[in-house]
DNA sequence: CAGCTTCTACGAAGGTTTTCGTTGACAGGG
DNA sequence: CCCTGTCAACGAAAACCTTCGTAGAAGCTG
């Protein structure tokens, strides 16, 4: 499986219900920085319900859509692009990049080196 | 400035670019994975061109295509994408899902930990 | 029940991406 | 000089993305 990967818009909306959990169309659209109708709005719930992304279930007379796919999945998909296409698949060079950009507070910093530190021993599954 | 945010297709062309440096058509056409004609892989040039992202000098009777953007800032542009879209802004759920993703060799770990070390202080790009 | 509001369904318009077919330029071999 | 092969330019076809207009269903209010 390739896994999914999600359009500018639909990533927008994806955001949305990851972050809520649920929600329907007029709470997504509300949820949205960009201003956009109410049926553009339905018609990408719909497209990612196409998709196998979203599912739907009734509530009062709307819909209330949840997400079927995880944040980490979409994540993985999307990472594991980035450090191919991008940084010659070495993560290393991604992080560095990451770390420049961004504005990491010291703890989150310190909770990152941990994830380093044990890390591979138990887990990983396969 | 947003960054440059390149389509599937544009970054499977720029990663060839950055992998060696420079390329003619053809030498992309034989880098990429999917078999494209020669019209479909020149026209992908010919746009990212235009949006300033590469640029081409002549050799012989053929171009040769250069990248003007560094991977690091199609990188930045990407990532900052993932962490707010799909990792609610936090680097470290991306660096846990990275390492449980990959199989990191340990002395990559041990550079990406030390890159956590010292890190933040010294400017960031360029 | 008539009218208003809220909602989904349908479908189309406009834009962008992706892929090529065709054309004309140009070089090198016979 | 003509033929063949390689190349860029042009433009169009097909697929997909994005947005929304319109229509119809269904509840609520008076």
């Amino acid at each position: 499986m390739v896994g999914f990967s999600f359009t500018e818009r639909e990533l927008d909306v994806m955001s949305v219900l990851w972050a809520r959990g649920s929600a329907t169309v007029a709470e997504v659209r509300e949820a949205l920085t960009d201003e956009l109708g109410y049926t553009s709005v339905l018609k990408v719930l719909q497209i990612l319900e196409m998709k196998g992304a979203v599912a739907h279930t009734s509530e009062g007379r709307a819909y209330r859509y949840s997400p079927l796919v995880e944040p980490g999945e979409a994540g993985s998909t999307a990472l594991k692009r980035i450090v191919e296409k991008i940084f010659h698949g070495s993560s290393e060079l991604l992080l560095a990049r990451l770390i420049s950009d961004r504005d990491i507070p010291p703890d989150e910093l310190e909770r990152m080196r941990s994830l380093l530190e044990d890390d591979g021993e138990e887990g990983a599954d396969r």
